[in-house]
Order: structure tokens, then C-alpha cells, then sequence
DNA sequence: ATTAAAAAGTGATAAATATCATATTTTGCA
DNA sequence: TGCAAAATATGATATTTATCACTTTTTAAT
């Protein structure tokens, strides 16, 4: 049974909340549903994707494989987004990892109901390319706080960003489990750095540490951080 | 007198290709013209765009505001490059600075054509959006490199990188006048380690300095040190 | 419940890079 | 053409961060 995407609340987080109900009928004949598991990959770098990808539930880390052979977290990405649209657009292979960072559920839309939309539906259209300058914007972001910032103001900054995109649960903690190796990976560090540093924070009163979880206490601390003072 | 754009060869270069001479007409009606010296600003971080720019010749640097003051080089675009479409689509404020690195001819085409064209040409569309792709890719690659390699092998990058998109002179040498700031301020260090690591390039062999001028010597051996061995 | 593997944590040390101070050279312009 | 400002260069030193070696704790699978 194939659950009706013009139905789907997701929908509205996305590009797709701009498709007409027809529109949306040959999605749902056409997509298929799958579930996976933390750890698992949805796909990998270098591949050629047949379509994109819709995530109905949990987070992912988009990675990309360094020449020194450790992993560089680009992005993180939840619920109501979308991957693989601009491998689709561009016509080209993956050039990133999507690793589910715990239980999710996805959608695979096929290549060419994305392409025919894009062609046909100018809103659409609009909507993937606006989603991809915000993409852009951030990636530049990053690259400026890569180059500028010290390990220090970088995992900061990184605590307040994960604080923002997965909200926290009722005990006020992170909601996403990390490894600190994930973590160090994401701000381009040694893993016994992110140690360390999360446990100065702590030592210093900005965080609680749980386990993996993580509260924020004092994020006006944690803000000045991230700019260093 | 209004050149006319449907004969300009550097629209060949960009998203604008696929635009039929009508269009095109009414493009060269509302476009105007502008000449900037080297060190001039086209447009900056936070001002609102009311159109993009098409670089007829030159070069510039697109670069953000950190915190600290410092200025990071987040891309460098050349002829033929579009500028500014990123703030048009996203109907945002520009989020980057974009300075002339030399003296440049530039074409300003208000923010209604560009929207028109994109709404009611799919070609054009497919194109700004696969642009906006390819942007993404080298910012996520980008990202990679800042934080996995160390600034020896990002120099020996970007000096490739440099030769590949802005060619050499009749003596081999570079075809971009950068001060060391600059170059530091593209790797994301210190100005002093990069004159530090250009002589130590210049003592070993792989390149050859005349002032500002650059000349890759052994490219092979350049390559191997962005893997860092 | 047991246990092997993975992750987290810590100290010592090495290596990379920034910072500061200062000298020299180049550049642009009055 | 000369001169001030900017850019380049270099040494000494401080700081940041990585690496290595090891222990302890947590996790997941049987």
C-alpha cells in the first residue's frame, strides 16, 4: 500500500509544497518508501543516483571522503528536506555520503517526475534553486568559519547550530546523538581535541554532559565563544 | 549607445546561452554598463541587489566578513561569470562582497528581466539552477579542504587551483595579480605563513616568484603536496 | 549476563601555525 | 622624481592543535 504524498505533512517542509495534487498523483505512483537504519547509507559518493530522496523522519550527515582518508561532515540534514536534487539537476554522480544518523523513513521520488516537475511547475523550479542558494549561503558560511575560527569557537558555534536545527527534548538536551568523532569531523578536528574541549565547556559551566547528550546551559557564553572572547 | 547582448560572446559563458535573441532584446533595452578599477567594490555584504551582473572581462574575489575583521576569499569568478543571481533568487540581501581584482567591464541587468527569463524559460532556469549546483559543489569541496588539510597542502591547491581557472601569460606565469594577504585570506591563514610557505615552494623547486607573479614549476610535485606527501 | 569491540577520556609530547617585532622592498602618487 | 604608505620578508617566540600511547567506560551482539 502506497501512502498518498499529497497527503504527507513532510511535503510542506520541502520544494514539493508547490506541486499541484495532480502533480503529486504520478509521485505517489511512482515513489517508493524504505527504511533504514543508524548507520546505514542512503547513498554514497561517486554513485549515480536515480532519484531523490525524501526524508519523512530523522537525520542524516552528508559526508565527503578526504584524500587522508577521514570523513569531512558537510551538512547535516532532518526531516521534511530533501538529497540528491542536485546530483538530479546537475545530471552528474553523488558527490556526497547521506549516512542516517538513527532510524528514518525516506521516500525515493524518480529522476524523471523530478525533472518533468522542474520543467513544467515554475514554482517548483523556484523553490529547488531557492533551496539550493540557501544551501550555498551556509556552505559559504562554513568555509569562513572553517578558515577564520580556532577549534574552540568552531565547536561553540557548532553546539548552538545543532541546539537550532534538532531542537532539544524534555530534559533540554540535544536532540541528536552524536559520536564525538562525528563531532570532530563536522569542525574539521582530532577527536581527542572534541574531547577535551567539551569537557573544558563542561568543567567551565557552558554544557551539561550526559553520555552523548549534550544541554546547553549558558548560550550566551557559548555566542560570545564563537567569536572568540 | 547600448551594445547589443544577443552578439556578446561572453554570454556564451553563461546561464544567459540559452536565451533566444528576442529575449535577449529586451535584456540589451534594460542592461547598463559599467567600468571598475581594480580594488572596487561591486556590490557588498548586506546591501540589496536589484539586479545581477555579468562580468565582460576581469576578475574579481567574492569574500565575507568574519568576526574577527578578517576577510575570507570564499571564490573567485572571472569573464563570463554571472554575479549577484544568488541575492536575486533567494530575494535576499547579498551575503558576500564582490571586489574587483583588476580592472573590469561589467553588465548590470536589473532583477525583473532575470526573474521574467527565469519563469517563463526553462532552459534559462535549468541553467541558473545547475550553476547554483556546480557553486554548491566547489563550496562543499571547499569546506573539505579547510578543514582537513593543513595549510601547506591548501596552498599547493589553490596555486593549481589559480592556474587552472585563470590561465597563464605569454611567460607562464599566473594570470592573477594577488597580494599574499589575499592569497592568505583565500587559504584561510596567516599572511606571514604564506609568504613563509611560497619561499619555501620557491627554496624546493616547485615554483618560481617574480614579485606578484607566479609560476607553477612542477605541478606533478604541486599535486602530490595537496595530498600532503 | 557476558564479553568483545567501540567510544570516551587523559597525559605527554611533537608539530603546525599565529603573533609580534622589525627590516627591507615595492608601489602609487603628489 | 621623491616620498610615504603598503606590501613583502624574516626571526623569535607563544599558542594551538595533532599525534601517540594508554586506560576506562559504554555499547551491542550472542
Amino acid at each position: 500500500m502506497n501512502s498518498q504524498c499529497d497527503k504527507c505533512v513532510i511535503r510542506e517542509l520541502n520544494s514539493l509544497h508547490s506541486v499541484s495534487p495532480e502533480e503529486m498523483a504520478i509521485v505517489t505512483k511512482n515513489k517508493t518508501t524504505l527504511h533504514i537504519k543508524r548507520g546505514e547509507v542512503i547513498f554514497s559518493e561517486g554513485s549515480s543516483l536515480k532519484g531523490v530522496y525524501c526524508l519523512r523522519n530523522g537525520k542524516c550527515k552528508l559526508t565527503k571522503l578526504a584524500p587522508n582518508g577521514k570523513e569531512q561532515i558537510v551538512r547535516f540534514i532532518k526531516k521534511g528536506e530533501l538529497v540528491g536534487h542536485r546530483s538530479v539537476i546537475s545530471n552528474s554522480v553523488a558527490h556526497l555520503t547521506v549516512t542516517a544518523l538513527e532510524e528514518m523513513d525516506v521516500c525515493f521520488i524518480p529522476k524523471v517526475e523530478i525533472l518533468d516537475l522542474f520543467r513544467t511547475n515554475s514554482d517548483f523550479s523556484m523553490e529547488i534553486t531557492k533551496s539550493l542558494a540557501e544551501d550555498l549561503d551556509e556552505a559559504n558560511t562554513s568555509i569562513a568559519n572553517m578558515a577564520q575560527k580556532n577549534v574552540r569557537e568552531r565547536l561553540a558555534e557548532s553546539l548552538l547550530f545543532f541546539e537550532k536545527i534538532f531542537g532539544i527534548d524534555n530534559d533540554g538536551f540535544i536532540s541528536v546523538n552524536l559520536t564525538r568523532e562525528e563531532i570532530a569531523n563536522a569542525i574539521g578536528t582530532a577527536t581527542e581535541s572534541t574531547i577535551r574541549l567539551l569537557s573544558e565547556f563542561k568543567k567551565e559551566g557552558y554544557i551539561t554532559l550526559a553520555g552523548k547528550k549534550i544541554k546547553l546551559k549558558d548560550k550566551v557564553k557559548l555566542k560570545h565563544l564563537t567569536e572568540g572572547y
